[in-house]
DNA sequence: ACCTGAACACCGTTCAAGT
DNA sequence: ACCTGAACACCGTTCAAGT
């Protein structure tokens, strides 16, 4: 896993290709260019090699993008946690979502049930303090795996409509036309109109999130599932 | 839009190419071969004609899928939906999950803050249902396109994490090692260990959407935000 | 071992040309 | 108008061959 290969032998010629050398060099493209230009072809480029040598150090783009994943997380920094499991909740998984929302192609590799079985211990920390928190409250730990699940749904899902809209934004369609729907189909819709574009604008991560995790704390302690 | 081109005069030769066939030749592909192999290549192929024909019925890969997310959604039937407005919610957010469920690329062009936008009548009135509902509990329009959005990231995420946890299934991961963990570092996690499989099999969307409804409610009845 | 170029089997999209 | 083939600028991945 560790394996450090920075020199080997007398030659002193350090390796053309290293994973670190791989890992740094994907960050500076997705940093610079976006990261829907993170290629295979493109990274071998940036690191001066052919795109077919950079399968001798890593199986997969999805490999790669786990390594990324790992990598990135890992160093997402602790935030001071507070006393009360139900804040504590709170505060882990707005960490992991801000980690997320900042760089949003991790919800790519990360939104697969079971996805925590890929990642390192370092990586892992706020799926353990949800769940530590979960079973404080008096949670069963299969109880408290629900309610991790249930976050990361919501989580992932928030992330995934925030980038899309981000790149949106840039980019195509009209501005929005919510003014001329048929209010004898649809009247709520019809009323709101094309203020849903100021009302979602909005940043209401948090007030869902809390909405949430109160109902399936409510939930947990209430009745056995 | 809905300005028909069956015939063009005498000549009695049906068009080759009509929007109509070309949604229903997608559909032909998604069905038989998998989302992921619908493109404008093949559907091309499939109607037999060649791949730049097509860009004079559609203008985008993007407006394509579009066209076929409104299709799709305009056909899914309406549940009958109890009289308690929460209950509606419940419904209305269920039928709408397995709407997306059964064909999850829908999410790809619908994670888009104000998707809603570009949905045809037919396809809304999901949408209008719960925004109806959370009206009749006493909310304000405005917390309920809150209570909306909230219910589309959770439903979103769900879906995204069960399509590509399908997919994985048939494929490559390996089975699933959450055993070998550093208990000191992550305790909770490591004393789940391997049985986060089974629990993360269950199927809970449904409890975890009540969950998030009743927060979302209790929130929006005691404070306005 | 480590790296290479060439090749395979694809993409979405554009554009000048045909009928 | 409607359709076409050729081409552009890409993908991920494999494989036989080089050092």
């Amino acid at each position: 896993m560790s394996r450090t290969r920075t020199s080997h032998g007398r030659t002193g010629r350090p390796p053309v290709t290293s994973r670190a050398q791989i890992l740094t060099a994907a960050r500076e493209i997705i940093d610079r260019d976006g990261w829907e230009k993170l290629t295979i072809r493109r990274l071998a480029a940036e690191i001066g090699i052919g795109p077919t040598t950079l399968y001798h150090h890593v199986r997969d783009k999805k490999e790669l993008l786990l390594l990324l994943l790992n990598d990135y997380l890992g160093q997402v920094e602790h935030p001071p946690l507070p006393d009360d499991p139900r804040d504590r909740i709170i505060v882990a998984t707005t960490a992991m979502h801000d980690a997320g929302a900042a760089w949003p192609w991790v919800v790519e590799t990360a939104t697969t049930d079971g996805f925590v079985a890929l990642l390192d211990e370092s990586a892992l920390w706020m799926v353990e303090v949800i769940l530590a928190a979960a079973e404080d409250y008096g949670c069963t730990p299969a109880q408290a795996v629900y309610i991790f699940r249930c976050i990361w749904y919501y989580t992932a899902g928030e992330i995934i409509v925030r980038a899309n809209t981000a790149s949106r934004r840039a980019g195509d369609l009209g501005p929005f036309s919510l003014s001329d729907l048929d209010a004898s189909q649809v009247p709520h819709l019809a009323a709101i109109g094309d203020s849903w574009g100021d009302v979602a604008q909005a940043d209401t991560y948090v007030d869902g999130l809390c909405a949430l995790v109160d109902g399936l704390l409510a939930q947990a302690t209430s009745a056995k599932p």
